[in-house]
DNA sequence: GTGCTTCATGTAGACAGTCTACATGTAGGC
DNA sequence: GCCTACATGTAGACTGTCTACATGAAGCAC
């Protein structure tokens, strides 16, 4: 996988990752992984500022935890955080539509 | 659009709008806009560099000509731009079954 | 013949976000 | 004691797009 096809891509993908509950970096990397059939392999130095990018402009809220003598930062997910993650979904599927357009070899259809 | 999902597809739009014809880089701004029903508005300044990218890697080749009083720099694709094609379209195709797998909400199918 | 729009190409420098590589520390198996 | 897995984080390089500007001819209006 290309790396800079993700640019502009990761909020998206992070957001929707904690969408269905709280996960602490190490587990949204392996989340992305798993979820993507081992085609995403986004490294830490990628993730770790961007979750923290995205706690700064208010999409993302974080709190530590100890487990198992581990530190953890939880992230869930804001409400505004959720809204822009509709927004991320819907702009999605309008450049993949553009793009396939665009990439398509056969004209659109008659 | 948001510029920075752009990032890494570039070429693929510049070799695919290429390959049905020659085309110089004011007409193909144009065809760009055109074939993604008006959502890629790319400006010169991206489309110009990328282009002279593109001919310096081989992809594309260019030759001058003058139209109505008009110089143009024609750009055609190459057998390596040809490949290189190929080689983007399957990417793209992987690019977004990896992250429509992440996006989707719903869990993927049983 | 001046001024405007369209066509057409190009460069300089700002910008932003990802990447590589490194640094740090705990827990647990061997 | 040593290695792997877990877990977070930073510094600086890199790269390609963006904004803004510069240039110039053709064609039209007035």
């Amino acid at each position: 996988m290309n790396p800079d096809a993700l640019r502009g891509h990761m909020d998206a993908l992070l957001l929707s990752v904690v969408e269905a509950g709280p996960l602490h970096g190490y587990a949204i990397i392996e989340a992305l992984q798993e979820r993507s059939g081992g085609a995403l392999s986004v490294p830490t130095g990628t993730v770790y500022p961007a979750l923290r990018r995205l706690e700064r402009v208010g999409h993302l809220s974080s709190e530590w935890a100890t487990v198992g003598g581990r530190k953890r930062r939880t992230y869930r997910l804001t409400d505004s955080g959720r809204r822009q993650l509709e927004g991320e979904r819907s702009a999605w599927r309008e450049f993949t539509s553009a793009i396939g357009s665009v990439l398509s070899p056969g004209p659109e259809a008659p």
